[in-house]
DNA sequence: TCCCGTTTATAGGTCCTACCATTAAACCTA
DNA sequence: TAGGTTTAATGGTAGGACCTATAAACGGGA
């Protein structure tokens, strides 16, 4: 019964930032539009400049709006930019001690569920799409860029949650995606052949629409690619 | 060739809010330790203590440290609480930048792939938790109340994602909850009835360690849910 | 007329200082 | 010893000053 939350004395920048965020859903703000100055807001508000500031840290640290300076500059509603998300992910990850073995896990059991959604999803451009990914791979090989041929190779899994046109699942891959990044470690030249094989395999039965094999397809490169990080 | 990314003048708060992090990172600082006192930090970093409040904001914002006030408060470093990063996607699902069933539709998708894992992971405390747990809402929903139900029903998925003992997914799951939390309309009880009796059948395929009607269970579950979601 | 450097006004970024508000612990007082 | 009171620590707010970046207005020279 007695299951009272704790009361917290609201501070006035959240009361600010709660404000604007009401006006984003009312829709009186809407993105593009720009916030009038600090200064103003300050004084509108009736609050020290400083609280202002606080409130537009907060919102765009949600990404709701972006700050530009100069003259004209000021802090205009973006449209939604979910890097902020995934940055808040990769902070939470690297906080909650989550190993590389975790993250790997996950993604594969997470990217084998995307494989199920996106053979049923994908249209003819994602397809493209995606092969176009694998010819660019081959032929960054080929130039011996390596960086650049890492950086695409996580673009195909995130492609890949793309055709799901699920921007959750869009979100979450990209994030898994960014963290991997920070302890990427530049993969040997002798395995990428198996790998653009695998994709081009993995892609036909993506056109097949045959979502077992593209499955086990994927789950045997990912498994791979885990037995590689761990030994790395 | 030329693909040179913007420059942007790292501002100092940000530089502040990134030392931070790497302590984070490297694990000097670790869950449960207080930051020093404002002041100092100024101090230490040599910049004014405004510039240290907008970085402890920007690192609170992503759930980073929680601040208290008073003697003996500060700035403490949480044990990564995905409360901000649902916050930030409830953001973005306003703006427009994902809907409500985006949500639930990718939660769909990943927890059919959680299923898969827990099936196979699941321990026989795992179990019994799980079965605490319907047990528990039986008897809330006898006593009427509907609001501690649907906690705890939220609480069914977490604990099934944590069976299978990875925390990313676990944080995954934890999050979507979190922004579904915040959309949630007290369901009517005629289903709850509905709800236990499918919650028994799976966790006897969970039991019986029956991937297949253990995910087909659950999808069918979720599939309503959805719909009364998206009717509600 | 057109180009290009200069000026200028705007608005965010930083700093400083003072003071308020909250809290836990130390300190009384009965 | 119990319970209220003081106190020191610390985040929160205020308001002013100045720095810095930037786009637009201005102006001089070819």
């Amino acid at each position: 019964m007695t299951d009272f939350a704790p009361v917290r004395a609201p501070r006035t920048f959240e009361i600010i930032a709660d404000r604007i965020r009401e006006q984003l859903r009312a829709g009186t703000l809407r993105p593009g539009d720009k916030l009038p100055p600090e200064r103003t807001l300050a004084d509108q508000f009736g609050t020290s400049r400083n609280a202002v500031r606080e409130a537009l840290r907060s919102l765009e640290h949600a990404g709701l709006i972006s700050l530009h300076m100069g003259a004209h500059g000021g802090a205009f509603i973006t449209d939604g930019d979910p890097v902020a998300v995934a940055q808040s992910m990769q902070d939470l990850m690297h906080l909650g001690g989550m190993s590389l073995a975790d993250v790997t896990e996950a993604r594969q059991i997470i990217e084998s569920a995307i494989v199920v959604a996106a053979v049923e999803r994908a249209t003819e451009a994602d397809l493209a799409r995606l092969e176009a990914n694998v010819d660019a791979v081959e032929a960054l090989v080929r130039s011996g860029d390596l960086d650049a041929k890492a950086e695409l190779n996580m673009a195909f899994h995130v492609q890949l949650a793309e055709c799901t046109g699920n921007p959750v699942l869009i979100l979450i891959m990209r994030t898994l995606m960014d963290v991997l990044r920070t302890v990427h470690r530049p993969v040997t030249v002798e395995d990428t052949a198996d790998v653009i094989q695998s994709r081009r395999r993995f892609l036909r039965h993506l056109r097949d629409r045959d979502a077992e094999a593209a499955t086990a397809e994927m789950s045997r490169h990912l498994i791979r690619l885990h037995e590689l990080f761990a030994a790395g």
